[in-house]
DNA sequence: TTGTTACCGAACAAACCGTTCTATAAAAAT
DNA sequence: ATTTTTATAGAACGGTTTGTTCGGTAACAA
């Protein structure tokens, strides 16, 4: 890819995660972020049809680039917890978000927006279901199993939620104990 | 209040839930309600500042009225739980939601908005601290309150649009008592 | 060097927002 | 019943945002 285009790329993501974090994404408009990204207009729509899009594609980098290390190896990190749950993977995704790549837990909560957790949620239930076995133990036998799924991943995206919102006081094994806690 | 402004109030809300019901918040234009209200255009303005405030009242009418007559008197519902555990109150909201009064469940499902879950939240977390010291027993020691109370209030509304989304094919006694399995 | 491609920036039509104004009809006051 | 007050419809308006188009320029690839 030519490197213009990706300099502009990454350029747009940028002012946009920088945006993100300061106000809602609906009162974001293009001509704020062509402004902080220092682009042309036309060169905007040339890499993304709308707003929508590039929230889109945005998540997807994201996320595609944590859930895939996630599911792959995770040598680095410390497997201070027993494999009969798997606590290891919650871990693993804490301490993403305790690093703050890309400042990602920001965009969790703020006003920053609805359609972020969504895709986070479409993640982490696609993921949840690779990873399945492990959380089906877990489940009390009377409720159906998507119901369980969606349940795990809701509780995931809240107590990550909770844990920003609240200045992220906590260790992140802290955390993956509260996690296990109400799982 | 003068019947008039009764009236155009009633029809803007009306044609607003009409509007939410269908397509997301965000793209509902001010046009666009007050057509379908039959509104014009400086009426609609008269009565509310702003798209946001229109909704802001509209949870607040919505969510008052379900959680006040939730804290009161719950004659008219079975108790076929006891008492130990809330779940009569549980049952109570469940109820209104089955009866789908001003369409609130295709409020909280469709891709209708954050804002409006937002607002829900907040009445809930009220709800839950008044009525806490059911919901204290079931939470673990390790986990700190606020945090417990937000994971119940989380886990009730992911219930509740579990539901819808499928379908609502579970009777509110079954929901309550997959509620009752989680927490 | 020669094409090719991406970028900038200006200009543009279309949509939407929130305000203002006039005329009319309904409600309230007398 | 008459007068006064108040809410409404509807048109018009300026301002903002959107998404597109086009010509000129600079970076890239062959």
């Amino acid at each position: 890819m030519d490197r213009r285009q990706k300099k502009t790329r990454e350029a747009i993501f940028k002012a946009f995660i920088a945006l993100l974090s300061k106000k809602r994404y609906e009162k974001i408009t293009v001509g704020e972020i062509i402004e902080e990204a220092n682009v042309g207009r036309a060169t905007f729509y040339a890499h993304f049809e709308t707003k929508d899009f590039l929230l889109k594609e945005l998540c997807e980098e994201l996320f595609c680039h944590i859930f895939d290390t996630a599911v792959g190896g995770r040598e680095g990190h410390s497997h201070v917890f027993s494999c009969d749950t798997n606590v290891s993977l919650v871990l693993h995704l804490l301490k993403h978000f305790e690093k703050n790549d890309n400042h990602i837990s920001e965009l969790l909560v703020a006003d920053s927006n609805e359609l972020f957790l969504r895709y986070f949620k479409e993640s982490l239930n696609a993921l949840i279901q690779k990873e399945g076995v492990t959380f089906e133990n877990k489940k009390p036998a009377t409720v159906p199993m998507d119901f369980w799924v969606n349940h795990v991943s809701s509780t995931f995206v809240e107590t990550v939620k909770w844990w920003v919102k609240k200045g992220r006081r906590e260790s992140a094994e802290q955390l993956a104990e509260y996690f296990a806690a109400l799982i």
